[in-house]
DNA sequence: GCCCGTGCTAAGCGCCCGCTCACCCTTGCC
DNA sequence: GGCAAGGGTGAGCGGGCGCTTAGCACGGGC
């Protein structure tokens, strides 16, 4: 199996840059609660309540609630822009480096689903300028995919006729594995990358797309 | 151009059936309001304000705010449904279906966007009783594109090895419309649902996907 | 031993939420 | 004209929200 986010940035610990740990620790709480009920039916109470703390205890570390998804969103698309470098800057051809960013960014989709949860359908509810400074990490997600496929389109090995329209779609199937992924459901995320790369690559018209 | 949704049901009046006139403006008021903002960082003072009416009118012709999201997330998933049993119902090949459904289901989401994403993302704020009863309608969303993909690998024209997989995958991309179309962006309805039922056809390794 | 900065809590402020209630216009029937 | 019924309003209730503030426990420096 290709692992282009297990040598991408520590996986080891998720959110070990954020410190202190009671920072740290109210920031996993409010993913949870994010990722659970939505960010504006979280309360403050109920993100320091999860990390054991008072309510008070969340404004010593983060200015305001939204401070909190502003963070995670930005953290989660930094982790999400790595996981797709390394596989688009890895060695092979497009058609492998393609399987392998679309494998690995859908499995950190079903693996990490809370974060992955608020990262992808959270941004609106971020203010203007903390918005735009996501958007921007989100057109570089973009541009890395659109890469990969413009490779194996010049090298002849994909056969694209709508480039943008394409990568559009590749994402979208990407980030919609955090909506209905289910942890308890059949399919690992394992599985589920290895399902999602092979529709990729039918998609782009690679010649070694699996077949019954 | 086929023609699924044309066919299916009063496309004229989306929400005709809504009797009497102000629980209808009421009605789409919410479904402007929920799209825009979320279900939970809506007021119902906006929703009346929106429709013209004061905050307690809403109450006379809805017991609570949930049961106007309850009401649209029924509505739609019915209208949507329509759409796609129309396509899996009518002639043609197993191909020809497999794009009409596609194409004619990717339109409703991209032309009324509004409605779709509160169709599509709010579900999740519906008490537990209503929660299911929209889970039932969805089983037969799935269970009609499941229908012509296994239409399909009888009769030869597909070649699936994981058919609740890629069923699964079909319509997720197809729902994520609703997350990322833009009425003022580059594509119109129609140019998605033809690049979308060209990559499903990709998908699902039908002879006659388009190539470039 | 005393001080002070750090990390935290208990209490609560001001605001706005979903929702209710007492009352008021029309409209149609006699 | 009298009157009931239904669609509508203004005011406001109880409560929970995001966030603040006064003060407490405690460890390290001298």
């Amino acid at each position: 199996m290709s692992t282009a986010e297990e040598t991408a940035g520590g996986d080891t610990q998720p959110w070990g840059e954020v410190t202190p740990d009671a920072a740290r620790r109210l920031l996993l709480a409010a993913v949870e609660a994010f990722a659970e009920r939505g960010y504006h039916a979280t309360t403050t109470r109920d993100i320091a309540g999860r990390a054991g703390m008072s309510p008070a205890a969340l404004y010593i570390h983060y200015k305001t609630k939204e401070e909190l998804l502003h963070r995670i969103s930005r953290i989660g698309h930094e982790k999400a822009l790595d996981i797709l470098r390394t596989a688009s800057r890895g060695e092979g051809t497009a058609t492998e480096r393609l399987a392998d960013a679309v494998s690995s960014f859908v499995r950190w989709h079903a693996r990490g689903r809370t974060t992955a949860r608020v990262v992808q359908y959270e941004l609106d509810s971020l203010g203007p300028d903390a918005r735009a400074e996501i958007v921007g990490l989100r057109r570089q997600v973009d541009a890395e995919v659109r890469g990969i496929i413009e490779d194996g389109v010049r090298s002849g090995e994909f056969d694209v006729p709508d480039v943008p329209g394409t990568t559009l779609a590749v994402l979208s199937l990407c980030i919609d594995v955090a909506r209905w992924f289910n942890v308890d459901g059949p399919r690992t995320p394992e599985e589920v990358g290895a399902l999602y790369a092979d529709l990729v690559l039918r998609m782009v018209g690679a010649k070694n797309a699996r077949s019954a």
